[in-house]
DNA sequence: CTGACTTTGTGCATCGGTTCACAAAGGCGG
DNA sequence: CCGCCTTTGTGAACCGATGCACAAAGTCAG
């Protein structure tokens, strides 16, 4: 193949094919994953990957991930594979990567930090524009070559580093006003930590990355297969906690907060 | 009406209908939404409850949340709605939530406080078992009345607690290990925080949570959004979306949330 | 007791996504 | 140059999820 390792342009390319028809979105959700273990194989050096390599590795069927691929373009060469370099390129072209995405994070408590502190942000196009928090104790200190400022610059963070996506990492009390600031401010895509269902005027994407929800949804399973495990029959073996005493209806104390 | 308030037991109300099939990996992940919104209403004294209000508060369509909560089993009233109380009991029920599930958190760091912190994870019957860590600087340190104890004791946390759950937000570099490790001492549902696909044998229940990837998807959507802006007419002039101020009264908005 | 009204539960059409299986494409050895 | 072998790209069947629309079921006023 001998294609230029640093690719040209790509957007002349006769093989392309992605501006015509959008990418359908289960396909869009795994792109990433195969664009991390694509980076990992170049970084050992792999110059060439078959479609059975990179789905093993990304965990998926090959035939799908061909047809993600598909949906890109045809960067493929039968009998050979794809071109780990060129496809790292397209993937990213593809997922608008190659542009600078400044973020902000409203929230520095824990997860805050963790999130500041996180490599991955910074390596793929992503950077932080500013970490806010109301807490007058926090705001002022740095944090990740970042000095945290007040809640209420939102709006100008925003309007001054053209923010395009805001990382809510707040107690759930606050986020849907913190929500509200940085949609009125202009931002347009939020990535919503706090444990609540964020109300957002149409237009505006929201991903939500909840904790508890996961959790719950791994408990239905785990007890499934112990359902299942038992043959159906007595499942209160286990160290139950109930039995007999209902504590359900008193579980009122809910999703209250996430620490700041 | 006249349904306790307090169930009595629910497993021998000829309403049931969960035992027999399996319910859709789409329902139950929605499960834990309904439910938190539920949660919330019966804080706030709500006693009964419509399948659009539940729906509107959870961000679905009126005719999903019907078919979800049909799954379960017929807990509605028609005409009325669905008693509030009755329902999270069932609905916690069908997610396993009536019992204890001990989990173990492997990692202290930013990410690993802040989930030791996280107020949610207690208030349904998940119970941190052990926070670990590897590095000696940490071990001993109390975060969130929990002392870090060593990654090397991982297989006695495990048998000890009986820990059913692994929580595993280490670097990606120790991630495959400590998985691997909960794994052998027995664990079958593991939540990954760390940015790389775990290797795990059959029976073994992974989810991910991938801030990296959800950062992608938003850049994709941002692109393609700000690419038809461009393309119907060039304005890229002002960054800031043209209803701006316009909206306020978040109480009346659609919204365009997403799934796990 | 009856009839109007509300809301559930679901049949059905549709849609997007997954998987299989295979023809077409291309490299490579001889 | 040819024919074999590998691997892609995709047609088509299948599967689960979604959403409409409506009959059934129940409440409630009078």
């Amino acid at each position: 193949m001998s294609r230029d390792s640093v690719p040209h342009k790509g957007t002349d390319d006769p093989r392309d094919r992605p501006a015509d028809d959008r990418l359908p979105e289960a396909t869009v959700a795994r792109l990433p994953v195969y664009l991390r273990v694509l980076t990992g194989m170049a970084e050992r050096g792999v110059v060439t990957v078959s479609s059975d390599q990179l789905a093993a590795g990304a965990g998926v069927n090959s035939a799908k991930l061909r047809k993600d691929l598909s949906h890109l373009g045809s960067y493929g060469v039968r009998g050979v594979g794809y071109d780990v370099d060129y496809l790292i390129y397209q993937v990213s072209r593809a997922l608008g990567l190659t542009q600078d995405w400044p973020a902000v994070i409203v929230g520095a408590g824990n997860l805050g930090r963790a999130l500041a502190n996180y490599g991955g942000f910074a390596t793929r196009g992503f950077r932080i524009a500013a970490l806010l928090d109301s807490d007058p104790a926090i705001v002022g200190t740095r944090i990740a070559h970042l000095e945290v400022r007040h809640s209420d610059e939102i709006e100008d963070v925003v309007a001054q580093h053209k923010v395009a996506i805001g990382v809510i990492a707040t107690p759930a009390s606050s986020a849907q006003g913190v929500c509200d600031r940085l949609v009125v401010a202009g931002v347009t895509s939020i990535l919503n930590f706090a444990p609540l269902v964020l109300n957002v005027p149409a237009g505006v994407d929201v991903r939500k990355v909840d904790l508890s929800i996961e959790l719950q949804i791994l408990a239905f399973h785990a007890q499934r297969r112990s359902a299942e495990r038992n043959g159906r029959v007595r499942q209160d073996a286990l160290h139950t906690v109930d039995e007999g005493a209902t504590r359900l209806p008193a579980a009122a104390a809910a999703n209250s907060a996430a620490e700041a």
